[in-house]
RNA sequence: GAGUCUGUAGCUCAGCCGGAUAGAGCAACGGCCUUCUAAGCCGUGGGUCGGGGGUUCGAAUCCCUUCAGGCUCGCCA
């Protein structure tokens, strides 16, 4: 469907053309006075300067026009309700309530809500996750996995191909760290003896927990001991040669890992279409540096493998793009750009979305500009790097836990559901089974609404008291809207079984200010979806959906639905608020989260 | 040091490709339950939009400058 703002430019334009000036003054936007109108338009002001006469002699004569013209064209409905045109030069509208409904009922008829299939089947691949192989997921995962799995549900719903890929870091230092902390530790194992020619174990010598435990370790222990550092380095580099012992052991790894790191976004609802990692860049990288190589894009420089990417439009010189390094080991920047090549080969996306913490921006500035020096990449692929702000605590420093270390997800997750448990147990009787159930749902949509109602370039306060309140702008909040929508759709039902009655569910034109500026909101659906998705912001998601509720807040509290007794205007607001239902039922699909029966 | 991002109510945040009186939520205060979930609704108070210049009929929004903070600046990811 048209987006309702669309509509009105439309007219708008043709009444701009018709007293002869330019159609593009006709541009409409909703209203920042909704005392005085629900859409404005600003364009007689812009046109006075290009026109040489008074704003507000141009803005009467188009709404002198549109007056006589709104209504008169065909049987459909005029647009308007009121017309105006205000000092110094805007011109003010409010929609009719009969335009209104009909629009509303275009909707309430279209399996999609009016939104259109803007992505038409292109490829995006988003790759978020990023977990590290060996290492439990932490909080500093929570960011991508909300966000990439936000976005990538959108572009689906917009009619896009969306390969989510999370793309795990397993082919990296991390892995030589864990191979010689654990030669340190179990030295008789057989990958550590050379000589060794049999069999290498089915079962990992290790487990889980062990595994949890040797990264960090070795990490910290990387940063002093730097003889163990460089046996590290050696150790990646030899793993990436393909040393089978090390792979072997990076095969336990890998298997013990994966089911944990799947386990673990699963609770989430974070789903990735792809569980590749850095090492499936692995056949590419021999062909990628022949190519750059080939192509007299890379040079040595200080031992190791680099291209240039520094661009004289740079406001500072930019470093190159090391590719190999001196010691002859892949690195990240490789790892990226033979991902590049494999994905265009498998796949040919028309988008690339990497989400990952700001942080990272010059690396990717590098691979992008190295991917496109070489041709990897059509050159209207468009590619993206949307990267997060920090998380922070309350303190504003970046959250950690109250002893300072990085906080697992799981139990952030588990303290988020315990707090919601405590509340649904303080206010509501519900049994225990069915407050766990919901405690759980409630407590997804706290964390995920919580993040998401940021914008994600920006750090933000992860506040779990803040987010798990009930009340105001939250998961939670929102979640309590759809539940009372549930409750009165099943009331009605019930009644009409026992007093039959088929009074024809349609949108009705609004009767009260609080009904029709419930459906004004529910109008520019299809326009918010559609931005939050180009301009990657989900915020403006939650913005909407919480303002929805805000709207159905005020109608459902001045209009007795089940007391009324005109039967067709109660099927008329039964309608209503069963597409409020869809509309937020909707977006909280795409945020990421559901709604319970009750809470 | 250079580059870059951020600075809006006591707190947490919208608004930022220029438009009318800068919006929400929390917190504070005051109303509304014999009626569909009051985890709700309605209202009140609360602002030098970091400071200073400039462009414009009009600036939180664009430009310059300055202060404060974050992040990045070749072999980690």
């Amino acid at each position: 469907m048209k987006k309702i703002l669309d509509c009105i430019a439309e007219e708008m334009r043709a009444a701009f053309a018709a007293c002869v000036y330019a159609a593009d003054y006709g541009k409409v936007t909703l209203s920042n006075r909704p005392d005085l109108c629900e859409y404005q338009c600003n364009g007689a002001m812009a046109a006075a300067k290009a026109y040489k006469k008074k704003p507000i002699e141009i803005a009467g004569q188009v709404t002198a026009y549109l007056k006589e013209r709104d209504g008169q064209t065909d049987a459909a409905p005029s647009m308007f309700s009121d017309i105006q045109a205000v000092m110094p030069g805007f011109i003010n509208l409010r929609l009719s309530e009969a335009y209104l409904a009909r629009y509303l009922e275009g909707m309430r008829l279209d399996e999609k809500l009016g939104a259109e299939e803007i992505g038409r089947g292109d490829t995006v691949i988003v790759d978020y996750g990023g977990a590290n192989v060996a290492k439990p997921l932490h909080v500093g995962h929570l960011r991508p996995a909300i966000i990439g799995e936000c976005i990538k549900r959108m572009g689906n719903f917009l009619g896009y191909h969306m390969i989510g890929d999370v793309h795990l870091g397993d082919w990296g230092l991390q892995m030589g760290l864990i191979i010689e902390e654990l030669r340190d530790r179990k030295p008789d194992l057989p990958y550590f003896d050379e000589s060794f020619t049999g069999e290498y174990p089915e079962e990992a010598p290790f487990t889980i927990g062990e595994l949890e435990e040797i990264y960090p370790a070795a990490s910290a222990r990387s940063k002093t001991d730097e003889a163990f550092k460089n046996r590290a380095h050696e150790a990646t580099r030899r793993l990436q040669e393909g040393y089978a012992p090390f792979v072997a052991v990076w095969k336990h790894i890998m298997a013990l890992s994966l089911p944990d790191l799947r386990k673990n976004y699963d609770n989430l609802e974070v789903y990735f279409d792809l569980w590749k990692g850095e090492s499936d860049s692995k056949p590419y990288i021999p062909e990628l540096i022949e190519d750059l190589q080939k192509k007299g894009l890379a040079h040595t420089s200080e031992g190791a493998l680099v291209v240039d990417i520094a661009e004289p439009s740079d406001p500072k010189e930019l470093p190159p793009c090391i590719i190999r390094k001196s010691d002859g080991a892949a690195l990240y920047a490789t790892s990226d750009l033979g991902t590049i090549m494999e994905r265009q080969r498998l796949y040919a996306p028309k988008e690339y979305i990497y989400i990952t913490d700001k942080r990272q921006e010059l690396h990717f500035i590098q691979v992008f500009r190295v991917a496109r020096k070489a041709g990897y990449v059509e050159p209207e692929t468009k590619l993206v790097h949307l990267m997060f702000g920090t998380m922070n605590g309350k303190d504003g420093k970046p959250f950690k836990t109250r002893d300072g270390g990085v906080m697992r997800l799981e139990y952030l997750v588990q303290e988020i559901n315990d707090k919601v448990y405590g509340r649904i147990m303080e206010n509501r009787t519900m049994g225990e089974e069915e407050a766990r159930d919901a405690s759980r749902i409630i407590g997804l949509a706290a964390l995920k609404y919580g993040d998401l109602s940021n914008q994600v370039s920006k750090d933000y306060v992860f506040d779990i008291d803040r987010f798990t309140s009930f009340e105001g702008n939250t998961g939670p909040y929102i979640l309590y809207t759809i539940v009372r929508i549930k409750s009165i759709l099943a009331r009605y039902e019930e009644s009409r079984k026992e007093k039959g009655g088929q009074a024809e569910k349609q949108i009705r034109p609004a009767v009260s200010g609080e009904e029709k500026n419930l459906m004004l909101k529910l109008a520019a659906f299809n326009d918010v979806v559609e931005t939050a998705f180009l301009e990657n912001a989900p915020h403006r998601l939650c913005q909407f959906i919480y303002e929805l509720s805000d709207a159905f807040g005020s109608f459902y509290n001045t209009t007795m639905i089940l007391k009324e007794e005109d039967e067709e205007k109660q099927a008329g607001y039964i309608a209503l608020i069963t597409l409020v239902k869809r509309v937020l039922e909707t977006c909280i699909g795409l945020l990421g989260f559901g709604a319970p029966e009750r809470m």
